[in-house]
DNA sequence: ACTCCTTTGTTACCAAAATCACTATCCTTA
DNA sequence: TAAGGATAGTGATTTTGGTAACAAAGGAGT
């Protein structure tokens, strides 16, 4: 499980395949090919054999992949193995639907923490996580081991607490404001920007036609 | 504003810059550089030129851009002279959260239609829009010229009903169910899936260190 | 055991995107 | 009005990611 630089792309699409894989082992499959992979994602077979090689040889040549031993090596591969601490910041209407809503409760990641500046939410509970002032950031990021920030306060707020989360050690954030964060080298950032999303399906709908 | 093959990445840094821009005029700055797009955004500034390069030449040598002039040109390039209308397929925890969250009611989109196909949430006023029942779908998109729908239902429907957008003719779908979708090329498709962003997260968590 | 069929793993090739380096042009000021 | 400094625009180079083709290897059937 070496191999230095795997492109994101390709990340995204092995952690698309797990999830392919999972819904075939529920179905009862026992083995794939991958051609079946690539049609159910739509991507060439190609990409999908390279995606796996940078981590090893998988299948098995003239029959395919079994599906469980696959899956099982995809999920060491992503680090799913053991249970990511997450805490929420910001509980307004995007931070609380994300700590209701079901696909952030899934298997490998476990909402620790939701705080709020605004006191008039603090106490509330989310699906059994009571949402604490946001002073106790620091306390709260220790003691239970938080290990993945997500960020859905105002965009005016969100270098602020982000910095809050790295000074406390915090070593993985997922941006959700429109906000260009600065992180240092260390901490790995993703940006979920629904404005720019917006906007580039615009671009593509004012260009396509 | 020809220009064939524009690359994703592209279109999604433009975005980012308008967004940088729009802030820049509220802070009554009236040129700006090529560099310091490029500082604010985390970018190099030769990317910013190539960027703005496929599309015109919006800057002047030895000076840099107006900061409204070239916010225009962004604006025109994005489309985001007209005003989009937007369907939110789905009216659960998530889809009423982009309902009510600001981000999503910004300039050049408008929220005119919300279904589901639970009864009990048939009627709900959601920010000013009424949850619609499902079966109205393509009555509303017609009525309501709606350009782009955002898929917020479990994925066991999602396949489903964005093959009743696609039939309805809606061009561009925003997909945050984790289910891989097929649409017909003519078709604009975005997804952002949320388990995708954390199991990323967590591979680069695992190999980083 | 031999042959054929299938499908993986891998290499070589190609395309696309990012970076770099250079040139052209504008503004300022002496 | 000439020179210097700054910065946009652009062509060349490098890097990266994707495609395609093929050799290696396993299984099935005769």
């Amino acid at each position: 499980m070496k191999a230095y630089k795997i492109p994101e792309a390709t990340v995204i699409r092995l952690s698309i395949y797990s999830r392919q894989l999972s819904n075939l082992r529920k179905a009862g499959v026992e083995t794939v090919s991958s051609e079946e992979i690539a049609n159910s994602v739509g991507v060439s077979s190609a990409q999908v054999r390279k995606d796996l090689a940078y981590f090893g040889e998988f299948g098995t040549r003239g029959v395919g992949y079994r599906v469980d031993e696959l899956l099982g090596n995809l999920t060491k591969i992503l680090g799913l193995t053991k249970e990511w601490n997450l805490a929420i910041i910001g509980a307004g209407k995007l931070g609380s639907a994300l700590a209701l809503y079901e696909g952030f409760r899934q298997r490998g990641f476990s909402i620790r923490a939701i705080v709020d500046v605004d006191h008039k939410r603090v106490g509330l509970d989310l699906a059994g996580v009571v949402v604490d002032p946001l002073d106790r950031l620091e306390t709260l990021i220790k003691e239970r081991d938080i290990k993945i920030g997500i960020i859905t306060v105002p965009a005016a707020e969100a270098q602020r607490v982000t910095d809050r989360l790295v000074d406390a050690g915090v070593p993985a954030v997922l941006n959700f404001s429109p906000q260009v964060l600065r992180v240092p080298p260390h901490v790995v950032l993703r940006n979920v920007d629904l404005a720019v999303n917006l906007k580039v399906l615009s671009f593509n709908l004012s260009h396509n036609s």
